[in-house]
DNA sequence: TAATACATACATCCGTGTATGTATGTAAAG
DNA sequence: CTTTACATACATACACGGATGTATGTATTA
């Protein structure tokens, strides 16, 4: 084969990294051969190396791809102009977990990062850049329950901190765990209820309050943990 | 050199999974070769394959000296014979929580589990084991879960088995970003406050009720997440 | 014609597994 | 109590494949 068009070029490009989801995602990345992926996607060694410098560049673009929109729908997460910070946050949540659990190619990708590979090395950079996202994450969680605390959403005696590493470490090991195995659990369906159980767990305790609740409808929350 | 009593070829072996443990957390486990840890330890590869048939076994002994004494603690977190089945739950999550931030070793092969390994190939069977592991762990969580809601300590509205599976995310998810970078969060003091902050949330609304406090004095739970 | 988009070919190194060497402990035979 | 014989606990040496990086070839295409 020879050259042929930019169009095309980049056509190759995308196989390429779509080729390497499968092969990390069996073999996993350190087992898996430049050779190996090359193969799986009819080409050779040499399409690779012209389209990345080395492995550790062609993975980086590979989890570009998912995670950098998966990180534009945590960063607003805390923005302060919402009338129900609380709910916002908590649809925040379900909306990465349905990513998740609907999306195959970001299913893959996260089972990759999660079990696939070693954070060492070339790959400490990511290492490094997920915990910065984290970082982030962490912060606007815990400014979405701060300005659901100044409105009374949350008990007093909540810790909005703790709340918030709370609630991340839950959705980040329901992720870690369904990728690990996704027929553990329906994720899809019990994402809500599980994360409404631990949102609703902040609430304050006299009363189901009518100031709350009327504005958005949102009735059976509780009810849907029924079993 | 040559042969040794069996007490000091013991103490050899030993030697080699400590040094195993320290070379694998800095380069990985597929990255360090059986060379590295041979040098690591003042020995030669062949020690090691005299202790070990290949680096699979090697891996293999060394989370097994970890694994097995966690895996006892969660064995019985769901027995029916105590009387607030739903504390001893709690105090189950605590315990595995406190091991890894006091143990070093424990917190060093956690964060080979995590992020320095792949689970492919010879280590499949580990994440066989690993999800197995969970199944046991989760059903043992939901039977604590159902004897408490007999005793009426959680919302009959409680689905015991999301509630068990949100659990055990939690502090997964907990110990899989701590291990990642330990001074995110000073896990030893959050997270008693953390895991109440999720029990508590199961329990029933109305009001902290008197039939189920007084036997053990537990006042001040979401008093000590006031921040 | 020159840059592009690959394929092919080559040199190098690294890790594994195994085979072999060797010195010591251990136990039975004398 | 020696001596012999064998198993143990390693060290050393060798053969092999496999992965990487680069250099070069080649047919398009702009």
């Amino acid at each position: 084969m020879a050259r042929r068009t930019k169009e095309e070029a980049l056509e190759t490009r995308d196989h390429i990294l779509d080729t390497a989801e499968q092969v990390f995602s069996e073999k996993g990345v350190s087992r898996s051969s430049l050779a190996d992926i090359a193969a799986a996607a009819g080409l050779t060694r040499g399409a690779i190396y012209w389209h990345f410098r080395n492995k550790a560049d062609l993975f980086q673009a590979m989890m570009d791809r998912v995670v950098l929109p998966m990180e534009q729908m945590t960063a607003r997460a805390g923005s302060a102009d919402h009338d129900d910070p609380l709910a916002f946050v908590r649809d925040c949540a379900l909306h990465v977990l349905k990513r998740v659990t609907s999306d195959k190619q970001c299913q893959r990708v996260f089972e990759i990062s999660a079990h696939k590979c070693e954070y060492v090395d070339e790959m400490r950079q990511l290492r490094d850049r997920h915990i910065e996202c984290r970082t982030d994450c962490l912060a606007q969680i815990e400014r979405g329950f701060r300005n659901a605390a100044k409105k009374g959403l949350i008990a007093p005696t909540v810790n909005t901190r703790y709340a918030a590493v709370g609630l991340h470490a839950l959705v980040d090991g329901l992720i870690m765990n369904w990728v690990l195995d996704p027929q553990y659990l329906g994720l899809a369906k019990a994402a809500a209820p599980m994360i409404d159980n631990y949102i609703d767990g902040m609430k304050p305790h006299p009363a189901p309050s009518h100031k709350a609740a009327p504005p958005k409808a949102v009735p059976k929350r509780r009810a849907a943990l029924a079993s």
